[in-house]
RNA sequence: GUCCCCAUCGUCUAGCCUGGCCUAGGACACGAGCUUUUCAAGCUUGCGACACCGGUUCAAAUCCGGUUGGGGACGCCA
């Protein structure tokens, strides 16, 4: 029975590193029937806090990683390590330096890790330092606790980053004094920036709260951190969260660093964003519209606009932005179309001419719409889209969009005169 | 400085383990074209890589060694 962990410590935001260990460890879990838990390594007191617990659960949940059994806290057990600390104290594998407690490390040793990634892995523990497990305000170390509890939590494997490897021997280290029986060690490689510096901000968000904020679906996203650092060989690049479950392969891992890739992540969620039902998105849209103060139109309604924009938008926020015109008349304007479409007086005219015939039809449908001005195109001997480009401008405030016929019918008669009349002013 | 990991197009990667099927495949990005009222989407197409040097071999992207380069770790942080 495989049992994995992911160890968040409460000091931040879920980062995206952080969610891509996580998702690892998840998947190889879920593919072969085992069990993934939670550890809260809360023994910073100071910098620990529950909103950020919170923020971790939550984040989590949203990209689709649920856990088996209830959370464990280190800050609760304090007194199990105290106590492990004070059997290898009397084991004589310790000694006191004041309040701390400090292992012993033995020396000329070798030591080799078997890498589920990386394959052998040797050190030597002349490289290591003795290791303190008790510092003098009594918390543990990092190293000790998470040996303590990977071994109470029955852990069998532990997938980590590889800024995790240099721990290792140690842990190792700890294991062999305990008498416990060592986990399976495989370490994935560290996502970078794309200019290969660490993963900041200016890369385009390092959590994923900021992710979700802006838009992207956890599908999507998961599907992204789930290549970069695993393939399932050959050319497959969509693959939802369900069918990684099947096709795990630890042998599908790579052992590289890989660069996080904002433009592919983006590509990527507009492919996801693409394939999903008017209907699936119309809550998620809601809901961005909401997180953004704007206000939330009609069902209707913006079924409509979805079904319009949604091949065109690689995230939710940027469907909101590209559609605001349709939902209220505080709508962003490009000053350059502005310029170049509607401030020539011919403009003018050719708006005024298109709205004074569409006013005598009635309703107006794109294809009645679309009739119109080619008639009226025809009429004034002028190519469709000199008619096209100022309206679309006129009732927009965009040079891009969808089909102008479409955009006028979700629009509504009303408004698409009302702007032109404007707009001809 | 010491220890460890890594090295295929700008980026993510397939191939590497089990050398020949590789004049190295796909995707993102970028360029061109088709379509078209714009922007997308779609289709066609172009650009573009085995870090370097040795070795093993009839044959190396694939195996071995070294060099260079990148990354990580050396905390009473986690």
């Amino acid at each position: 029975m495989i049992r994995v962990r992911f160890a968040p410590s409460p000091t931040g935001y879920l980062h995206i590193g952080s969610a891509r260990t996580a998702l690892f460890n998840w998947v190889y879990a879920r593919h072969y029937g085992g069990s993934f838990l939670l550890r809260i390594e809360d023994t910073d007191m100071a910098r620990s806090e529950q909103r950020f617990l919170g923020e971790i659960l939550t984040d989590l949940k949203w990209l689709g990683i649920d856990w088996d059994e209830e959370p464990v806290h280190q800050s609760k057990r304090f007194d199990v390590y105290r106590k492990a600390a004070e059997d290898l104290l009397k084991a004589g594998k310790a000694y006191r330096e004041g309040e701390a407690c400090i292992f012993k490390v033995e020396k000329g040793r070798a030591i080799e890790v078997d890498d589920m990634i990386h394959g052998k892995i040797a050190f030597n523990t002349d490289d290591i330092k003795d290791q303190v497990m008790i510092k003098s305000d009594g918390s543990p170390t990092y190293n000790f606790s998470c040996v303590i509890d990977d071994a109470f939590l029955k852990i069998t494997h532990i997938i980590r980053g590889d800024d995790h490897v240099s721990n290792t021997p140690k842990q190792i280290l700890f294991y062999e004094a305990l008498g416990l029986m060592p986990p399976k060690f495989g370490h994935m490689p560290l996502i970078m920036g794309q200019d290969g510096a660490k993963l900041s901000k200016r890369h385009g968000g390092v959590s994923v709260e900021e992710y979700k904020r802006d838009g992207f679906l956890p599908g999507a996203l998961v599907n992204y951190l789930l290549l970069l650092g695993w393939s399932p060989g050959g050319d497959r690049e969509i693959i939802p969260l369900e069918e990684a479950v099947r096709i795990f392969d630890m042998k599908g891992m790579t052992g590289v660093q890989a660069k996080f890739d904002i433009q592919k992540l983006r590509w990527m969620n507009g492919e996801y964003i693409m394939a999903k039902q008017g209907a699936e998105l119309l809550p998620l849209i809601k809901q961005q519209m909401a997180g953004m103060g704007k206000p939330v139109p009609q069902d209707g309604l913006l079924l409509k606009v979805i079904d319009l924009y949604k091949m065109r938008v690689k995230t939710l926020a940027e469907f909101v932005q590209l559609t605001d015109h349709f939902f209220g008349d505080d709508y962003s304007v490009e000053e350059k179309g502005r310029e170049k479409y509607l401030r020539p007086s011919e403009s003018k005219e050719v708006l005024r001419d298109f709205a004074s015939r569409l006013e005598k039809m009635d309703g107006l449908s794109a294809a009645a719409a679309e009739e119109a001005c080619r008639k009226l195109a025809e009429d004034k001997g002028l190519k469709a889209g000199q008619v096209i480009h100022p309206t679309r401008m006129a009732i927009s405030g965009k040079t891009s969009g969808a089909g102008l016929f479409e955009m006028m019918e979700a629009l509504g008669k009303e408004k698409v005169l009302e702007r032109m009349r404007k707009a001809s002013a």
